[in-house]
DNA sequence: AGAATAGTGTCTCTCAGACAATATAGG
DNA sequence: CCTATATTGTCTGAGAGACACTATTCT
């Protein structure tokens, strides 16, 4: 019978990712509650099934309630779940990842942004979370649009590049590169639209797609 | 408080996957209970905190005590919630594929093989859960070595190339296709052992790692 | 003019696919 | 010996990377 059951808590943990100084960061939050109040931790908080109309709902209220942040991606991670990785009990984590420009991110919000592989000794089970989440990310960011979810809704092909080039940790060839994207047909030009942050002015483009596209092969 | 949280109910969804002439079939079981009893679905129960170490502890136990399934391989697919999905009331279920060969699956469990890409009409939201586990499918088999799990733990190259030509949907060359399992290092030649069941005896072959190995690039 | 970044054209080399050739068993 | 499948070797074309060259704006 469902009474008889043992009802484990549901949660949702987020990990803000962005781009600073060419490399991935995870903006970790300084906890004000008990378990672990003042340590550094991954954005937290229950599922309410009385207000959140599903866990992605909760993802973004969290998100937006307590680290004051409006994701440009969200998406789902994995679960985490067990009895240890809690000590209020049997619990299941549904971990998302939340992408976002790092000028975006609010200043006064117990925020602090930290190399993704270097955050470590993190309670609960973050430091596995981040781990797989670092893992994944890693994997699905070279064959994929993700990358531009770094970056402002409108981008230079030299921004972009720069961004892959972040994730992927090396160098891409330019030419190649926009051979490349240009083959692939994910993003579009502005029309009339140019940054003048350089030298010579370049020309902004979006993506064709809101969501994520896939590619067949890495970039 | 935690008291004051209407917790959510916390199931696992299995979806059983082998392959059949050469085609992705997934095994949909008989419900024999409220709700949507008599229907074909795919193999759910509830989490037991006092009982299951994790969610995926969860999932094995569903699938062996539901359905006599012990899988070659279980993965997490996501994570599925909401008020609508399930008539009981706000749910959260954590799906996961099963691989194993069509052989090991028994017979006198309400279990019906259907193609993966008829199966429609499912209770629950298992249309949608199903979809998504497609997809994911797809995308992941082709560049790691999970369609091996679809064989017995000794298999011959042909096997394999077949078994990637039924995922992939078309056909392999079969010399370049050696050539890159060779290169990747995921299976070894066991040692004195050959298939009989064709003209010509062919070596046997077994994975190298115990888990699913992800490639760079497609195969 | 010169510096700096944007963007284009071309050459080459590598690798994947096509296909031919060879090997080994059973009938 | 013939057939069927396994396995190996070679050729070729597409595409990725290297790199040189042109373009545009600011100082």
């Amino acid at each position: 019978m469902i009474e008889d059951l043992i009802r484990p808590i549901l949660t949702v943990d987020v990990i803000p990712l962005v781009l600073k100084d060419g490399c991935m960061h995870v903006a970790l939050q300084r906890r004000d509650k008990a378990p672990y109040a003042n340590e550094m931790a991954l954005v937290g908080g229950y599922v309410r099934a009385d207000e959140d109309e599903s866990a992605t709902a909760a993802a973004l209220r969290v998100l937006r309630e307590k680290a004051g942040i409006t994701p440009r991606l969200l998406e789902q991670l994995m679960t985490f779940s067990g009895a240890g990785r809690d000590p209020r009990g049997w619990s299941a984590s549904i971990a998302y990842y939340a992408l976002q420009p790092a000028e975006s991110l609010p200043t006064d919000r117990n925020l602090m942004l930290t190399p993704l592989d270097q955050a470590r000794g993190l309670p609960f089970d973050h430091d596995a979370i981040l781990a797989k989440a670092a893992d994944r990310w890693r994997r699905r960011a070279a064959y994929s649009t993700l990358p531009a979810f770094l970056l402002p809704p409108h981008f230079t092909l030299s921004a972009l590049r720069a961004a892959y080039e972040s994730v992927l940790g090396r160098a891409l060839n330019d030419s190649a590169f926009r051979r490349k994207i240009d083959e692939l047909r994910v993003i579009q030009p502005i029309a009339g639209a140019s940054s003048k942050a350089t030298a010579r002015p370049a020309q902004l483009y979006r993506l064709s797609h809101d969501g994520v596209t896939e590619f067949d092969r890495t970039l």
